[in-house]
DNA sequence: CTGATATGTTGCAGACGCAAACAATCCCTC
DNA sequence: GAGGGATTGTTTGCGTCTGCAACATATCAG
């Protein structure tokens, strides 16, 4: 039952409204009145006590817009950031993100071989130290982490993480204790979707689905109402193991005939005669190739991507659909094609308002996905900052 | 942003309090402290609130269980109540459904051709006069619609009901204006849904699927979160027509090769050698039947729900996955076959606490879940009941 | 009949947001 | 450049709501 003592109305408007001045980067207290609907003196009182809890700050109102006594500009504060990690497997990398999404440090570390879930914790622990230090000292209070691989909502332990030869690793627990941080971990591409619906391509839509290919496999993220779509145990968005074909070709996880059996980095590279090269890399190939192979293979994938987001629309009837990674060069290499092709993969209704984009944030993806898990938790109870203890309640749940 | 004034939280505790006293049924005022985690003594206030407001009434305590002081019993009043008007191609159902989800009054009228919806109105507000007479004259404050067909959220519009042949059809200010009451209209599949979730077979938890098979197609309804998965425009659900098969049979929105095209009731009366007959007779015959032809038949059928849910598990990851209609007779002729084709169609991880479930509300079922989406402004707001423009505001959202 | 237990009831205090009055600051116009 | 209008911050008082604690009430166990 969602009942609500006197006390929850306040960390509910602080949270609204810490919320608001993430999401914009920084806004005049009026705006902020504006979009709360809250009153000026109460916004007020709120701002205040978001600045003594050293989240935010009042700077200098900016240059005059118009008419009226101006109104200081609340942006956030430097102090306090949160940590992201994104281990991968040929890297790992480690930022520092503070409220509004930017990045004030990261650091990218190359691996030739996936990186072990026991070597991460002080790996982690030293890069962060450092970074903390090239920032200036502020106080990290939480870390996210962006799992290529299943990770169970409840208590954050890694199921499965093929990509990175894990099975069943409490990296949360590990990192807890290396890195003396409450620690939240989720799927790399549910955090992308969430990424991407707060700065990115869904921004301002409240029900858009995340579809990313990556050299590891296809996956994705929901978002439904404004909120991440987790599941009952945090495994939802899998949508590389959806039945696209009647074959027996499997896939990662043993499930024949899948979109991620079918539709591959590699079969792209292979056609193309290319080796490693990165993402601007493998779209500017394929959209300058007139080679008919090619094209053929582009097709090929296109159809069926096309029958999955075929089942996601008359699914989950998402406004907006982003794709991410190569299989936005597929998109980009054939436009049209895509949106033609689900014209016979879904019904019409549901088709009408649908948007097809591309992915916004390149590179800064996961970073900023898991550092918006880790922001969770502030933005929800700005005002449990100081016991940091209360922070390490819920993982992504919501 | 959700922000909240103090009246709010009034609004949301006497939303708690109305809502668990109508998914209980009546509870004691000890019990619903409890429930709510309120005091004491604001429970007795609410209580005392919504009983002014004619929604709940207190009795005399329950034969006395314990020691203490016994607790007076909090039970639905029977003086206000909701409609559920239920179009089917072959009958229109009309009830009256107080809190609690109890059942006052219904009427089936059975139909030789599907109604138009022209003549709904009429038809609607006589019956609906009649089943208040019966049920003691009590004040209808809204009436909930369980359409075969896609229903546009933000303004109730029939955009398409193929088996009733509807397109485009403005039902909801239609009845507005025939019984003068705020009306509210949504798909039947993701009404079944909810009522599966209220008082069925997935009470009690936040992600299920429902999956219904009825003679008309294959439909669903989302649960993620403990809140039913609209969609940005109310379509979300249609699990008929995802991808399961690489042939051309279309299904009646075109699609080739969809669930709704390779599994349907009259396939399965075909090899039965059955006429038209109800669901019951339906399952006793398949669970009789030696017959191979029969057998292949069902297995056949399994075999693509087995995709369709395998792909459900892999994206939404649901904790339960509630069949109605045929699919639970499919299920049952073949007990356990379902979930062990899922080893291979679905990952082995969101597997692992999938519970597969039959619906338990039968006829009812619709019935209820119209009832329970005409409830939904009332337990969000029971303050509003007074006037009643205050419902008439959102439809089915959240 | 008495004590223990559980729960309703009452009065009070704390917290919170809102409204209104007032102050500050900027733009615009004459 | 002085005054008016507009917008917004600030302060104060008030109403509402919930929690708490003390007291009252009703049942059970013996």
């Amino acid at each position: 039952m969602d009942t609500s003592d006197k006390r929850s109305v306040r960390v509910r408007n602080l949270s609204a409204l810490l919320t608001a001045v993430h999401r914009t980067g920084g806004a005049s207290r009026a705006a902020l009145t504006l979009a709360t609907t809250l009153n000026r003196s109460t916004v007020g009182a709120l701002v205040g006590e978001l600045a003594e809890l050293g989240l935010v700050v009042e700077t200098q109102p900016a240059e005059s817009g118009g008419v009226g006594r101006p109104s200081p500009v609340v942006v956030p504060a430097d102090g306090l950031v949160v940590a992201a990690l994104v281990p991968e497997a040929d890297a790992v990398t480690v930022a520092l993100v503070g409220l509004g999404g930017r990045i004030l440090a990261r650091r990218r570390i190359a691996r030739d071989a996936p990186p072990r879930a026991e070597e991460l914790p002080a790996l982690a622990a030293a890069t962060l130290d450092d970074l903390r230090r090239e920032a200036g000292g502020p106080r990290i209070l939480t870390l996210g982490v962006a799992v290529p691989g299943l990770v169970r909502a409840s208590d954050g332990l890694v199921r499965l993480a093929p990509h990175l030869g894990w099975r069943d690793a409490p990296l949360g627990s590990m990192l807890e204790k290396a890195c003396d941080v409450p620690v939240l971990l989720a799927n790399d591409a549910t955090l992308g979707a969430i990424a991407e619906s707060v700065f990115g391509a869904a921004r301002g839509h409240a029900d858009a689905v995340y579809l990313n290919g990556g050299s590891s496999g296809i996956g994705g993220g929901i978002l439904a109402g404004g909120v991440p779509l987790t599941g009952s145990a945090g495994y939802a968005g899998e949508f590389g193991h959806t039945h696209v074909a009647d074959d027996d070709k499997r896939d990662a996880a043993g499930v024949p005939g899948t979109l991620e059996s079918e539709v591959t980095r590699e079969s792209l590279l292979r056609v193309l005669g290319l080796g490693a090269v990165d993402a601007d890399a493998l779209e500017a190939a394929l959209v300058a190739s007139a080679d008919p192979v090619v094209l053929a293979e582009v097709d090929r994938q296109l159809d069926y991507v096309a029958t999955t987001v075929g089942t996601v629309v008359n699914i989950l009837n998402p406004q907006v659909l982003v794709l991410g990674g190569f299989l936005a060069a597929l998109d980009a290499a054939r436009p049209g094609r895509l949106t033609g092709l689900l014209r016979d993969r879904a019904m019409a209704v549901p088709l009408e308002a649908l948007e097809v984009r591309r992915a916004e944030l390149g590179s800064d993806l996961l970073v900023i996905g898991a550092a918006e898990l880790a922001l969770g938790p502030i933005l929800a109870e700005p005002n449990a900052v100081a016991g940091r203890d209360a922070l390490r309640a819920g993982r992504l749940r919501r």
